[in-house]
DNA sequence: CGTTATTTCAAATAAGTATTTGAATCGGAG
DNA sequence: CTCCGATTCAAATACTTATTTGAAATAACG
C-alpha cells in the first residue's frame, strides 16, 4: 500500500509538484506530463495514485489549505479597527503571491480560481473561497456602515481582490508593467504600500460620500 | 474571388463570429469550430480564407479598432483636467464592457489579452495596447507630480486597470459577486460611480502622501 | 527462495482541436 | 449551355493531452 508517510513517496511527491504548477499557470494550463516530469514520476501515476486529475486538483487545496493551518493559523489574531484587518488582509495576500515558498501556495489556489474556472469550482469556492470573502465582506459592512449598499460593497471588493488577481496571473500587462521580472522585495513593500495608501483613501471617500459629516 | 463588399461574405461572418468569440472567450478557449458553427460555415472555411487560427486573430485584431475607429475617435477630445480624463478612460473602460454591441468588442479585446497571452501577443501589445497605456500614464504623472515614483505610477495603473480585467473576464469570481448574471443598466452606472469614487480617492491619498502641503 | 501485492513503465487508446485535401458545388463569363 | 475559377464540404491528417492497459520491476513477507 502507498505509505503516504514516508519522506519522498511517489504520491507525495506528485502532489507537490502538481501544486507549485496548478498555483503557477492554473488547472487547464498545467498538464499530467508537466507534473510527472516535475515529480520524476510516470505520467500514468496520477491516475494510478488520484484516478484522475481532477481528483489530484482537489487532494492539492486541501494539501495547501493544511499547510497554511498548520504554519499560521489564518486570521486567528483580529484587530478590532476594521480598517486595519482589511489593509492587513491586503497586504498578506500580495506578499503571498510572491512568496516562493510553500505558505504562498495556498493564496496562488485561490486567485487562480477566482479568475480560470476549472471543473469542480463550485466545489472549491463554497469550501475554501467563501469564508475568506466573508470576512472580507464584514470588514468592509463595519467600515462603511449600515447606509452603504450591498453594490458599494461589492464594488470594494472588487477594487480590493483584483489587483491581487492581476499580480498573481504574472499574465501580459503585468509582465510589461513590471519590466524587470519580479519585483524585488523592497520594490514589493513599496508595491504594497502604494495599493495600500490607494485603497484606504478610495474607502474613506466612499465613505465620505455616504456620510459627508463622518466621525472624525 | 472574395468579394469583401458583399454583405454577409463568409469571411465577414467568419470575422465578426471570431471577434464576438475571441472577445468572449480568449484566444485559446475559443475554437475554430465554435466560429465556423456561428457563422454558418465549414470549419476549413477559416484556413481557406485565413490561412490559419492565429493569422484570423490578427484579422480581428484590426476589424476591432477600425471599428472603434469609425464610430467615436478614441480619446480625440482631450480635457485639460488630468484626473477627469483619468476617470473618463475608466469609465468608458467599464462601460464597454458590459457593452453587447460592436463598440465593446475592442475593449474586451484589450482585456483578455492583457490576462491571457496568445501566439502573438507582443506584437499585439505593442500595436494596438500600449499607445492606451501610455495615455494613462502621462494622465498619472500629471496629476501626481514629479516627486511620484515610477513604481507609484506602475501601482496606480493596476489599480485602475485590474477591476477592468476581472469584469471583462466573467470569471468565477464575478460570478459570485455578480450573482445575477450582468448588471442591469443602473447596477453598472452604480458599480462605475463606486470604482470612480474609489479610485479619486485613492490617487488623492496618494498625492496627499507625497506632498502633505497640497494646493488646494 | 518463492509467492504475492504494489509500484513503475512504455505503449496503446481516446478525445479534442487545428490544418489539409480533394472532390463536389456554385456562379458568372463566354 | 459549358467551362472555369471560386467556394463549400466531409473526411483525412496531425498534434496535444488525459486515461488505460498489461507487462516488467520492486518490495513485502512467509
Amino acid at each position: 500500500m502507498a505509505d503516504l508517510a514516508k519522506d519522498e513517496a511517489t504520491s507525495d511527491r506528485i502532489v507537490q509538484s502538481a501544486a507549485v504548477l496548478f498555483a503557477e499557470k492554473g488547472y487547464r494550463s498545467t498538464t499530467i506530463q508537466d507534473i510527472c516530469k516535475r515529480a520524476g514520476a510516470n505520467v500514468a501515476s496520477v491516475n494510478y495514485y488520484f484516478r484522475s486529475k481532477e481528483n489530484l486538483y482537489r487532494e492539492v487545496w486541501r494539501f495547501c489549505r493544511d499547510l497554511v493551518e498548520k504554519t499560521h493559523a489564518l486570521l486567528a489574531f483580529v484587530d478590532p479597527d476594521p480598517m486595519a484587518r482589511i489593509l492587513a488582509q491586503q497586504a498578506a495576500a500580495l506578499r503571498a503571491i510572491f512568496d516562493e515558498g510553500p505558505g504562498g501556495l495556498f493564496p496562488k489556489m485561490i486567485h487562480r480560481e477566482m479568475m480560470d474556472p476549472c471543473p469542480i469550482s463550485e466545489e472549491l469556492r463554497d469550501e475554501f473561497i467563501e469564508p475568506l470573502r466573508q470576512y472580507l465582506h464584514e470588514a468592509l459592512r463595519e467600515v462603511l456602515g449600515p447606509s452603504a449598499t450591498e453594490g458599494q460593497l461589492i464594488s470594494c471588493e472588487i477594487a480590493l481582490i483584483s489587483p491581487r488577481i492581476i499580480l498573481n496571473q504574472r499574465g501580459p500587462l503585468i509582465k510589461k508593467l513590471l519590466q524587470a521580472g519580479d519585483p524585488t522585495p523592497e520594490e514589493l513593500e513599496t508595491l504594497i504600500d502604494s495599493l495600500s495608501v490607494l485603497i484606504e483613501g478610495g474607502i474613506r471617500n466612499l465613505k465620505m460620500s455616504l456620510d459627508p459629516g463622518g466621525e472624525e
